[in-house]
DNA sequence: GTGGCTATGTAAGTGATACTTACATATGTA
DNA sequence: TACATATGTAAGTATCACTTACATAGCCAC
């Protein structure tokens, strides 16, 4: 069970009075509480518990409730950095295929994960200016752009890449939000949607004006 | 000052004892306090206080946190049906430009009231199998749909102006989501996207086959 | 080893919150 | 006018985020 930011996990015995693995072990713990019951009401004493320790060691980690969310939040952009480059290598450059596997990433974390895509997109709320989730961020979304870029024959620089690169996440970021909260089923809306998604990708990656 | 559910506020001086308009008056604070703080860190404490009660008060009109949750998104999603038909009014029925004009008022809500968008659709996840939000939804929703369906000549209760719909429904969304956590300009994604999204919804409204 | 420095844990608090209970006071209606 | 009901308060419970003072473990120089 490696951990990405390189402390060790897996002796999961605590050894009386030093748990030697504190850290990673509380975020494990919210980790399995924003799934069980929201990323707004877990506690960071009930996260203590489970890692059988008293409510105020966390505090020796993180300074507070905030930044443990925000070291979860990158843990998880990490890891979806980690698979869209794993689903990237599947595929030849400039294969549209390639940029529907990413598409297709991106909603199968959603579903798999809801509490966690809510987590890392709610916290822009209170993180509004943090420069690594920012960064984060950007490192994520320029995978999409350089897979267009490739696609339209385009320098990743091209803000022709972007824009088209932004207009398929606003479509796979809602088809994903829409799924978690329930709405698409809610409405009626059970059909299969990944041929669907696809063939309006094909449209919008179409060569041509995309409505400058 | 109106309020949507009927009960009068305008008299702000409290009297005395009774105060005649809690209930409307806890939920324009709420409201108030969804914005500057988020939904998730407000408390029906500090509402109480604002309105000048007891921090007992509240629970006289309301049974927890989450009811009174539950009326604001309920007022809100019946503000937004209203400014959504008054928008349909400015167009013949079956205008392209009507349903651009109901992804625009969509977006502007959630620019205007980013707080509230948020509550809308956070809520899903604790109230997930409600009737009262289910129907609310659908009601907004089933909007678009009559107006795609306009559009593309098909009664309203044929699929595919359900898939259409939704897949607008997806892009506006997404957008809306990305535009409030400031993803989009985080991105340098700041040029004008009204044109591009209308461009897009074009695409997706041309006739022809959709990606069955 | 021993002494001491630092990292990491605990116990016991502080102040805030959601919500409850017992009681008080208005208001409307018979 | 009396009484039932609606609506408010005060005080209390349990929980939480976070702090402070103290304890212990690991580690390094010597």
């Amino acid at each position: 069970m490696a951990q990405s930011d390189g402390t060790q996990t897996g002796n999961s015995k605590r050894d009386a009075y030093h748990h030697g693995n504190l850290r990673a072990q509380l975020l494990e713990a919210v980790e399995q509480l924003v799934e069980e019951k929201g990323a707004e009401n877990f506690s960071i004493a009930e996260a203590a518990r489970r890692a059988g320790v008293s409510s105020a060691a966390p505090y020796r980690h993180f300074a507070d409730k905030d930044e443990v969310l925000k070291a979860l939040v990158m843990q998880a952009m990490n890891r979806m950095i980690e698979s869209m480059s794993a689903v990237m290598a599947e595929f030849p450059p400039g294969d549209v295929d390639r940029i529907n596997a990413l598409g297709r990433e991106y909603i199968d974390f959603a579903r798999d994960h809801p509490g966690m895509f809510r987590l890392v997109f709610g916290i822009s709320e209170s993180h509004d200016g943090d420069e690594d989730l920012a960064e984060q961020g950007a490192a994520t979304f320029g995978i999409v752009i350089r897979a267009v870029a490739e696609h339209l024959g385009l320098s990743a620089d091209d803000p022709e890449a972007t824009r088209r690169a932004y207009i398929l996440w606003t479509i796979v970021h809602g088809h994903s939000w829409l799924t978690i909260d329930g709405k698409a089923k809610q409405q009626g809306v059970d059909f299969p949607l990944s041929e669907m998604l696809s063939a309006v990708s094909n449209m919008v990656l179409a060569q041509g004006d995309s409505g400058r």
